[in-house]
DNA sequence: TTAGTATTTTAGGTTAATCTAAAATTTTGT
DNA sequence: ACAAAATTTTAGATTAACCTAAAATACTAA
């Protein structure tokens, strides 16, 4: 049964819900706002999704993507963040730029295409944010990577990946000259206000406040 | 002012029979059948897009593409022949399995992609079938081929496109050895059933129906 | 030239995907 | 615990893109 270009957002959507709450049910409000939608929308799309077996929807109460939505969801992750590769690492985007286009390219339907697009690119395991790109099967290695924010001692760190993908964050952190593999030399943190001073790849020394720390996954340097 | 999808491939369909025929304007009939669909539905969209300029529509009589109507189906052709030679330069596939991906590629909103896309492959002129990619403003070389059938006497011909891009027949032509760029040495020409017997790239001896000669575009091989 | 045939359009219907407004249900705060 | 607030669903409308059947127009051939 095939899916349509809308249904695959909505089913991307609740995905991403899932992943984010971990609650027992994702709302219908929740879904409206984070499409930007309607709530009466949303239980038309949900009752479709309900009836084709990619959510269990109980009324008044909320969905919850079954095994089948599931694998059609990573299906679109894998595609959007192999697309967001081949942007980055062929084409020359920038990793700010790339969103908006991975997000049409991700709902081209062939499998053959994405798998020759993976081996293209060499079986990447990580997208130019640092997300997990999932593999035929919908595996997904997990980096156990923590947000910038949560360190409270000085230590080496490695920028692995972001919490907030806006154009604006990341070419921010492009100035301050991070990127995906940096070393993150804490200097010292600041109790008062959570900012830090801090060192970057051994060269540029930088301020990362709290609002900045907190949208940071970075995972312990081990250098001898 | 955008076109969805559907659009887009109304305006193709319509540019495509603008080439073909050459007549003062194409039919409701002639799209309904390219596109498969009903001539009522047709008459629909074909209201719709003259509404948005994009055809000339005169009731009962037939349409033609605007400047902007060519502008736009030009676009999708470059885009289609570009994803085209991504395909099979870069992916691997072969001449005959690109062209349906490369019809839901060619939709792909964003004319920053296009342009890298076609740098990234080293601004080709032609796609893997001989057909000429269309350049940022529209143009595109015009190759001075003919026909295979329009020849009747012995010389050295080049192969350098097809008429027909059916799968089974550009498989028939991977078994004959045949691509683009291939040498066709006609050693005879058969009056009765005009067919040919040729050797290609000065190797294989092969036989050539009429049928085949008709959808295979040469130009003289100019070797000394 | 006119009657029959083919083509095109119109009229009216369907489905997917949206909306607004109103009704139903659940949650919350005192 | 129950009234007010918030959420969710239902009812009814709209638009794009299709369809069928019937009406209008154009073409053709005797």
């Amino acid at each position: 049964m095939l899916t349509t270009f809308t249904e695959e957002n909505y089913i991307k959507a609740i995905f991403k819900l899932e992943e984010l709450n971990g609650k027992d049910a994702i709302s219908t409000n929740d879904i409206a706002i984070s499409l930007s939608m309607k709530p009466a929308s949303v239980t038309d799309m949900i009752k479709r999704l309900s009836d084709k077996k990619i959510i269990i929807y109980k009324k008044y109460y909320g969905v919850l993507l079954t095994k089948k939505g599931k694998e059609i969801a990573l299906d679109i992750v894998r595609k959007h963040r192999l697309w967001e590769v081949f942007l980055v690492k062929k084409l020359n985007f920038k990793w700010d730029e790339v969103h908006d286009i991975a997000e049409q390219l991700e709902h081209i339907n062939s499998k053959e295409l994405v798998n020759k697009l993976d081996d293209f690119l060499g079986n990447p395991k990580f997208d130019p944010h640092g997300d997990a790109i999932p593999d035929k099967d919908g595996k997904m290695r997990q980096l156990q990577s923590f947000p910038l924010i949560t360190v409270t001692n000085k230590q080496k760190l490695v920028f692995c990946g972001v919490l907030n993908h806006e154009p604006k964050f990341l070419q921010y952190l492009t100035t301050l000259d991070i990127k995906l593999g940096s070393v993150i030399d804490i200097e010292s943190v600041n109790e008062y206000d959570h900012s830090y001073k801090v060192k970057i790849d051994k060269k540029n020394q930088e301020f990362i406040s709290e609002q900045v720390a907190s949208n940071i996954l970075v995972y312990p340097a081990n250098d001898k």
